[in-house]
DNA sequence: TGTTTTTAGAGAAATTTTTCTTCATATTTG
DNA sequence: CAAATATGAAGAAAAATTTCTCTAAAAACA
């Protein structure tokens, strides 16, 4: 098992999607070429990227949309049901427990924890709230393996030390700020403040460039 | 300017939540060997990232707090207010109008869009709420730069196509589905599937490898 | 059945990103 | 005031990732 690039783990969902909705419009079999287009990549990176789940297309026909869908929901294992606790049950986290499709992730909320004593003692869509210093034992027993922080940054490493004394194999951590675990413990940072700022920058960049190239277009006219 | 590396893009605001946290403390000069070990990061890596921003420290004393906070702000354009639109005012959507730390970035809704009769008319967060329709000819009088997309997949490319009519110059999309843009446009996903495949897959992985990690040390024992 | 076209697969090449080295310089210490 | 030390700068090297190129297989069509 060599390891998968970590853009390639990325592009495989975006695949997923895709290939579901070919799915439902009736369309059986696909080639690396269509699925480049329609994602606008390139089609020996996406032949590369499927290669990794083990399928193989065959020249000409291209790949089974089923057996496709079924390769990637594999490798990502994604069709095993995964508990999950919940840590930080504000207005994200609340919108999370919402968020029904997380199931088809094998994603499964089972237990959330909050500070706020108004929460413990409640459900949030049906999912009931703690304080956080039943995050261990809880873990423990229930053999919890994943941890999604929606907690302020300041309350990030505290309730992440819990995860890990929990036994908690990964952290999917949505709060403004890195935290550190053991290095078998998976950790994986979702913060929209990465994308926002690719998003600002790239719009001096792509400004300044498209800057350029008018200007470099009127001295070509010029000539 | 040259263009900057995208993983350099996504780790300043890292750098710049740990700065201004270090600020609060009463840091006042650091070095790039400190930032490094606090986010777990190569100081040469921070070194290169800084470089970017245009900052220059001096050996022995490191950088400037506050004027590297400073150069990040302005790199990234989180000094200047850029009014957004937000089209999909749902669970997420609303969740973002009620997030206020968004003008730290610079970031200012003006005005959300969405297709529920019963929302049209009403303001979520003091943000208006109109339908669809609306957004070419609002986008192009306000002058809007920013289009964010909190919507369903099956309308993301609708409300990209009504955003690009408008003229905007940068779309963050939040829907779990590519859109498709004139190339001058900025496009920015920010999907929770790639996050959570590449955390599912590496949770594989490392058990993978913890797992040949132990047996070569039970061989390495018995020899 | 033979020819042409399309496409997957494999590996090479190019590019991008990260890591390593060396060097000059500012600060601290004796 | 000189030596030691920590640090940033710059560029080289290495590693990772993406793109390109070629080959062979399968399908379409004559």
């Amino acid at each position: 098992m060599r390891i998968t690039p970590e853009p390639t783990m990325r592009r495989l969902p975006h695949y997923l999607h895709f290939l579901k909705r070919q799915l439902e419009n009736g369309v059986e079999k696909i080639s690396s070429t269509i699925i480049a287009q329609a994602l606008s990549l390139d089609s020996t990176q996406v032949r590369k990227d499927l290669e990794y789940t083990g399928v193989k297309g065959k020249p000409k026909t291209g790949f089974f949309v089923k057996e496709l869908i079924q390769a990637i929901l594999e490798f990502l294992t994604w069709t095993t049901r995964r508990d999950a606790f919940l840590i930080g049950a504000g207005n994200l986290g609340s919108a999370m427990l919402g968020y029904n499709r997380f199931r088809e992730y094998g994603l499964n909320f089972v237990a959330a924890f909050d500070t706020d004593e108004n929460k413990i003692g409640s459900e949030i869509y049906k999912v009931p709230i703690f304080t956080l210093d039943k995050i261990p034992s809880m873990a423990r027993r229930m053999n919890v393996q994943v941890g999604v922080l929606t907690v302020p940054a300041h309350a990030a490493q505290t309730a992440t030390d819990l995860l890990v004394e929990g036994g908690i194999k990964a952290i999917w951590n949505f709060a403004p700020t890195y935290v550190k675990a053991p290095k078998e413990v998976v950790i994986e940072n979702h913060q929209f403040t990465e994308s926002l700022a690719a998003l600002t920058r790239k719009m001096v960049e792509v400004d300044f460039h498209l800057e350029k190239y008018r200007l470099s277009n009127l001295e070509g006219n010029r000539t």
